[in-house]
RNA sequence: GGUCCGGUAGUUCAGUUGGUUAGAAUACAUGCCUGUCACGCAUGGGGUCGCGGGUUCGAGUCCCGUCCGGACCGCCA
């Protein structure tokens, strides 16, 4: 071994000790007579002392060191006497009797610091330096120590990891694929999976019972902070289950990961229909670390000559507790930030609840002080309160206040990214109606089962069905998905019909499934996790891209080794492809 | 496909109404300094102001186009 101890493990009892130490000069500080050198590796620093009186060559030999020099160092512990609190290893440096340079570094382009002076692009570029940062190498650590309790936690439960393949076949429904040109069978493809859907259920009917896997999905979409192209998903699956045994094992996985990662206990499940959280919320997705729930004024405004109420579908606000002091430039800038592109409402209606008890409202010259006073009982306003109020049609209006409410969550500090806030989703509808392809699309997709009850609605009102489905949200984000699966033939091939499919195209793209629900199908159900993002929930980060080492910009491009690239001709003509 | 923000020293940024030789911090180099730990002090080098075109006596600054980066909408079962 080129070192017989880390760089954050030396204390103050191992003074006397003759040491080798390796890893990176992190900084250098000469100071004439001596020169200090601090040498990082993933464990910490640790102090390299030289001294001109005992050693003047040694000493000059470590004044040339440069930044990010690999390092070797040999000596002896001692005690200093001049201690540094901020450091595990402060009160001990090392008296180096020899030191070598295991190799020689050019300056790095920006400097390997917790506050690093480096921009995204620069670290994305040297990625393999930003690694060498705490704050990234803390996330991989996290990231690791998420996957091995959830290996742990169900391995325990009797979960099997099983792999499935990678080169898969293309589906016409759900995200862009990732295709692979098949060099043997000219004009045909692979697709990369977006998720080991049919698998798992494969797996089932292969009477596996409970399967889960740590895995790479791909799908071919645009970027945002919270999604890239390719994206780690724990994937699982159970047989003879209903919605509540998947429900209350992935509670326990959620759980146990807070305890184990977080020393988090105590965390409860709410469940929430889809219905009740977009009237609530106006959100699929809701952050409930804080109230400021949808309170519905449509049946009290009506009639009073305004004419944005009187033509509204619907009428709804929030309340903003202590916000009656917000200054009319502080309304316009929220009515402006409402009326964005992005959020698309109207206009922004205010009831300043002042502390004095009266009212300054925008509508004044609409309602009297009696009809007013009924809008603060609705919201059970008290002094000091300021209400929003948003009108138009019901659900765009529900989603623009939603991200309102969402706005003034983080104006008002409600959402603290130390505390958590965990829910179930359940009941979704499980078709959307696409007015463009007029037809309708699965809202989750096209193996999730309708409820029980709802089943004999897809012969008579698909649209009004509801799925067995269910979301894990915490905080906002919607971590994970799932749902019970259809498990008989005639089923899964009226689902089929009902997408649109014809029996035939249903064969070409799903008959292995349909074949496999011949032979015993047990009922089933199960889950998937976006592993990515639950590492960034749970480091406080809202952004997945440190909790990936080598992740994609938001081109989908990878700037370190400069990918997608072009490729030879003759590679092109190997897979049968001609570019336009 | 669209909206918004940004691109100036190795790096992070400032640069006023279009006007003299484009600045700061940091990094880097050199010298001094025996207890530093963001060491300190002094000196120095370092610029295709993303790229192309236009307006102007004059453009880092204004206009058009384009490339690159970031956030978002659409999209993402």
């Amino acid at each position: 071994m080129l070192r017989t101890h880390t760089c954050g493990e030396l204390r103050i009892a191992d003074a006397g000790k003759e040491v080798t130490l390796a890893g990176w000069l992190q900084r250098s500080r000469d100071l004439g007579g001596m020169t200090f050198i601090d040498l990082r590796d993933r464990y910490g620093l640790t102090q390299l002392a030289f001294n001109m009186e005992e050693d003047a060559d040694l000493c000059k030999k470590a004044r040339a060191m440069g930044r990010e020099y690999v390092l070797q160092a040999k000596g002896r512990v001692v005690e200093r006497s001049n201690k540094n609190p901020n450091l595990p290893t402060g009160d001990i440096e090392i008296l180096v009797s020899e030191i070598t340079v295991l190799n020689p570094a050019a300056t790095p382009p920006f400097t390997i610091e917790e506050n690093t002076d480096g921009g995204d692009e620069l670290r994305m570029k040297f990625r393999y330096l930003d690694i060498r940062r705490n704050l990234v190498r803390r996330n991989l650590e996290l990231r690791h120590q998420m996957a091995f309790e959830t290996r742990r936690f169900l391995s325990e439960n009797h979960f099997l990891e099983i792999e499935t393949p990678v080169l898969i076949k293309s589906t016409p429904e759900g995200a862009r694929d990732f295709l692979v040109p098949s060099r043997v069978h000219a004009g045909q493809f692979y697709a990369l999976p977006q998720s080991p859907q049919t698998f798992k259920q494969l797996l089932m009917v292969g009477g596996i019972d409970r399967y889960f896997q740590i895995v790479k999905c791909f799908r071919d979409e645009d970027l945002r902070a919270d999604r890239q192209p390719e994206f780690t998903q724990i994937d699982c699956e159970m047989s003879f289950v209903t919605r509540n045994d998947v429900l209350e094992t992935f509670e326990g996985l959620a759980k146990h990961l807070f305890k184990s990662v977080k020393g988090i206990n105590n965390l409860d499940f709410e469940r929430i229909s889809y219905h009740d959280a977009i009237k609530y919320y106006g959100s699929d997705k809701p952050d409930t670390r804080f109230g400021m729930r949808f309170v519905d004024i449509t049946g009290l405004v009506k009639g009073s000559g305004f004419q944005v109420f009187d033509e509204a579908e619907l009428v709804v606000g929030i309340k903003a507790e202590g916000c009656a002091d917000y200054t009319r430039k502080q309304i316009d800038e929220l009515t402006e930030w409402v009326r964005r592109p992005q959020i698309g409402a109207k206009g922004l209606v205010y009831v300043k609840h002042n502390t004095d008890g009266t009212f300054k409202t925008s509508v004044e010259k609409f309602f009297q002080e009696g009809q007013i006073q009924k809008w603060i009982e609705a919201f059970e306003s008290k002094p000091g309160d300021l209400l929003l109020i948003l009108a138009g049609e019901a659900l765009p209006t529900r989603k623009a206040l939603g991200e309102l409410r969402l706005e003034m969550g983080r104006r008002l500090g409600l959402r603290n990214p130390d505390t958590f806030a965990c829910l179930w989703v359940v009941d979704f509808p499980l078709l959307e109606w696409n007015p463009e392809a007029r037809r309708y699309f699965a809202m989750h997709h096209p193996f999730t089962a309708p409820l029980p009850d709802d089943t004999h609605l897809l012969d008579s009102d698909p649209g009004k069905a509801r799925a067995n489905a269910y979301d894990m949200v915490i905080n906002g984000v919607e971590v994970g998905g799932g749902s019970i699966r259809i498990f008989d033939r005639p089923l899964q091939e009226k689902m089929f019909e009902v997408l649109g499919f014809t029996p035939e195209e249903a064969r070409n793209q799903f008959g292995f499934l349909l074949e496999a629900f011949r032979y015993g199908a047990p009922p089933h159900g199960g889950i998937a996790f976006g592993f990515d993002r639950l590492c960034a929930l749970f480091g406080g980060s809202d952004s997945i891209r440190d909790f990936i080492a080598f992740p994609k910009n938001n081109a989908a491009r990878d700037v370190m080794i400069d990918s997608p690239s072009p490729v030879d001709l003759a590679q092109l003509k190997e897979l049968h492809l001609k570019l336009e």
